[in-house]
DNA sequence: TCAACTATTGACATGGTGTCAATAGTGCTG
DNA sequence: CAGCACTATTGACACCATGTCAATAGTTGA
């Protein structure tokens, strides 16, 4: 366990301290409805599993920077593992808050518009989408379950935006290239955002042109199945 | 821990076991050199780490399976953690291997070849590359500089194929875009090798069209940088 | 044959996680 | 307002995984 700060074991009373803790005997518990302390102990387990992965964070910790016991985690939330995927539940849709209607045009300007709707719901959700590995990766069954369920809902939304909807043959393998394309669009995000190696221009031509070449080049392709 | 089979906590004494246990009294301790042991502890922890993650894999378990004590873990690798990104040090090197030297040709032509290499190397080295999740997570930065390093490597090579390697200026830029773009192929290969939603053609004929249209349309964007 | 060497073991300490009975705020009721 | 039922909260306990290290037992060379 990481120990940046001595003092983050303290005893910290939420918002709602009184500031005459000297004088005034504050309660030794403070009793909050079920809601307000789940919500506590919940806001402090995001802010600190966004900085550090999974296993670098404790209980101990998250419950020493809520001010509660530990116990009281296992009572809100089940256990550690839970507690965690209600976080990334969270995390995960954000960005499913936006559902774009989409105009009717031509297909460059309907992949426009959508990209423009993606990178700008990017910008505002911030790292959190970035820094999870939804590829895939063998790790938590429960985990990936909900990171391919979101991930889906953005995949069936740049269907439409490209007008393969209708399509209702290789429906599997129009959905596993826009599959691979989302891991092209997720890294190219954080090239964007995290590294800041490509501006924003950059990275909607290069989102633009791939997207392009795939609906027109790689779906029409279909054929060529034996 | 998960305890599927519970003979695994039997002492099993590698490959060189003599047959007549009843009989004979097998010492109790088998004493190899140094490099044996390392190595049978190695192959035992590489076919755990790759059949389940990293926190689902006990030491206790794979010393279990080498018929050692778990302390032995800890003298040949330091700990598991060092241990572990040993076998990830050497999945990732296993398309290394393959350096190809690129005819000239036209562009066309050499990514045809440079996909030709990559998909080849893929189908043999199995499912063990593509289910790691390099994606920049916020994991361990040693494994993080490892995965990266051995991505850098592809992706060199890519730039090459492509003829972008005397680009002096947008360097970055451009690696950046490739570096996206290994995301879309490793997708792409997990799409054809372990959930079988692409054939071999459609995956190569997805990875042509995006790379052509990255080279032709995307990277001459450099001027549209502020 | 014996002794130095060292590969190997097993007990110990530490730290994280989950459980649960005891405890102490809180609000209701007479 | 006192007393009581309710339950939010605590802290001690058991369990498991990991890392350390002194003791032990094969092995090799004199």
């Amino acid at each position: 366990m990481i120990q940046t700060n001595p003092t983050i074991l303290e005893r910290q009373s939420s918002n709602l301290a009184n500031g005459t803790r000297s004088s005034m005997a504050e309660p030794r518990r403070q009793r909050l409805s079920p809601d307000e302390r789940r919500q506590q102990i919940f806001t402090h387990a995001q802010r600190l599993f966004n900085e550090r992965p999974y296993e670098e964070v404790s209980t101990t910790e998250i419950a020493a920077e809520a001010g509660v016991a530990r116990g009281l985690i296992n009572h809100y939330f089940g256990n550690k593992r839970e507690l965690y995927l209600e976080v990334i539940r969270i995390s995960s849709t954000v960005s499913e808050l936006v559902v774009a209607t989409l105009p009717n045009g031509s297909l460059e300007e309907r992949i426009d518009i959508a990209m423009v709707w993606f990178l700008d719901s990017l910008a505002q959700s911030g790292s959190t989408w970035l820094t999870l590995g939804s590829g895939g990766v063998s790790r938590d069954p429960e985990l990936e379950r909900i990171l391919v369920a979101s991930e889906n809902k953005s995949i069936e939304l740049l269907v439409v935006a490209c007008g393969l909807a209708t399509q209702s043959e290789n429906k599997e393998q129009i959905r596993a290239m826009f599959r691979a394309y989302a891991q092209l669009a997720r890294s190219g995000a954080r090239e964007w955002l995290l590294r800041k190696t490509l501006t924003r221009e950059q990275l909607s031509m290069l989102l633009v042109s791939t997207l392009r070449a795939i609906v027109e080049e790689a779906v029409p392709a279909r054929n060529s199945r034996r």
